[in-house]
DNA sequence: TGGTCTTTGTGAATGCGTACTCAATCACTA
DNA sequence: TAGTGATTGAGTACGCATTCACAAAGACCA
């Protein structure tokens, strides 16, 4: 039903859901099934249709979902159709390969305004974005920016997170490790890569 | 010992932990009750009492954990007491951000080989590895390779992740986009940052 | 237009992980 | 050595997500 209380993990799924359907479109494919759907995702029928349907019937019985259709709608559930726009803060190692990945736009992503403290970056362009200095970060304000991506050291993140939101950011994407403490309105997605690493090693065989 | 079956939740908290308890030994303590761990891991300490019981009793009523002892507890129970290595294919932008990360170490991990099918870039040095051909992805066999990190585009993706896998490597870290196809025994976990920032938009506050 | 086939949407059951609670345990002190 | 206080370890209850099974619904064809 409509409106009821939504798993997180179903909402983990949809962009998933998306890359697939953009893959069946290029395909030339109108429609797909829930079956071949699952098949292509390696998931089950059933999840796919149970995910879908919180959010209402996309689907034809005896046909399937309309490919460009659901892209839509799974779109317009995450809120991508009104293309939000992100800032960066912190262009080392990580911010720049993050910058000079093309793959966002496919979803209605932009990364829009670069920040950093060091002045020999500040000024620098990449793309077609200029570096400012971190410490105009509050001019963010006017600038209706709603994702904050945070790729400087551990230490700094707290602090830069704290400037985002009062900038009006209420998304960030944390790739420093360390646990941000937020307010109750901002969402705040970490990635930590070092810990994936370190757990990938709990499933190796055991070799003693 | 508890050999029952663990959560794959336990599994990724355990990381944290080890985070955690590098910090406080850094500050000099030398135990920690779950009450204090939990509040800096921002968790609730039946949890973590829970997590660590599934391998036995580290902990002693009235003082609670030896943070150096319980560090390499966790340690070997990822496995990680054995410093595994790990080969990363694919030297672009991403590629080269892990490479330069220093974080790894710390929990007992290295990156001890890089593959990239750039002729550029084959015969390069970073750090002190030297840059092979992807075309002797098989030599890696003799060398005592467990790991392996895809950082290579996505339609590359699948051939590199066989012949990791022909070479004996048993633990995948991908970052490609991409939902690998492998054997029972090879454990895959995929980075998808993309979809992680699409993710986010969702939880942002409908503006209508 | 009626019948059949396919596939959806969803109520119900199952299974898993989290949160709670409390007796058992250990250090510390006098 | 016995008493006190704090904290663990785990059995139990709860809640959420996944899986299952089937009735309802549209498409297609004779
Ligand atoms: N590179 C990786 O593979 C990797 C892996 C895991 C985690 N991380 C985390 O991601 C973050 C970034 O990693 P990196 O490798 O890009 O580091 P980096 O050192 O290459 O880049 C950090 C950047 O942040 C800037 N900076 C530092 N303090 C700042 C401040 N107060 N305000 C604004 N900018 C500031 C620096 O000038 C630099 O450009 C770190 O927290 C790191 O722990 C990185
Ligand atoms: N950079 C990001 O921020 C980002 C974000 C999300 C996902 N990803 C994914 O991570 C992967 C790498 O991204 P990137 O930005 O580093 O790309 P990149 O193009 O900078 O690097 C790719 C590297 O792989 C090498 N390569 C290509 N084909 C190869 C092959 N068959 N064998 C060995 N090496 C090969 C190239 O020479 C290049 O060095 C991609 O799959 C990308 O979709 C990257």
């Amino acid at each position: 039903m409509r409106y009821h209380k939504i798993p997180d993990e179903t909402i983990k799924r949809l962009p998933r859901y998306m890359r697939a359907l953009l893959l069946l479109i290029k395909e030339g494919r109108e429609t797909v099934s829930s079956g071949k759907f699952a098949e292509l995702l390696r998931a089950n029928p059933p999840q796919i249709r149970k995910d879908l349907s919180y959010f209402g019937a996309f689907g034809t019985p005896g046909v399937g979902y309309d490919t460009k259709r659901l892209f839509g709608q799974i779109q317009a559930i995450l809120g991508l159709d009104s293309t939000p726009k992100a800032a960066l803060v912190g262009l080392g190692n990580l911010g720049t390969a993050l910058l000079k990945y093309p793959g966002f736009k496919a979803y209605g992503m932009h990364i829009t305004a670069i920040f950093d403290s060091n002045p020999e970056k500040i000024g620098e362009t990449v793309g077609d974005i200029k570096v400012e200095n971190v410490l105009e970060l509050s001019t963010l304000k006017g600038r209706n920016m709603s994702l904050g991506i945070i790729t400087v050291p551990a230490p700094a993140a707290q602090e830069i997170a704290d400037q985002l939101i009062a900038a009006g950011v209420n998304g960030i994407l944390n790739f420093a490790p360390y646990y941000l403490k937020v307010p109750e309105h901002v969402k705040v997605i970490t990635i930590d890569i070092a810990m994936e690493l370190a757990r990938l090693t709990y499933y190796l065989p055991t070799k003693t």
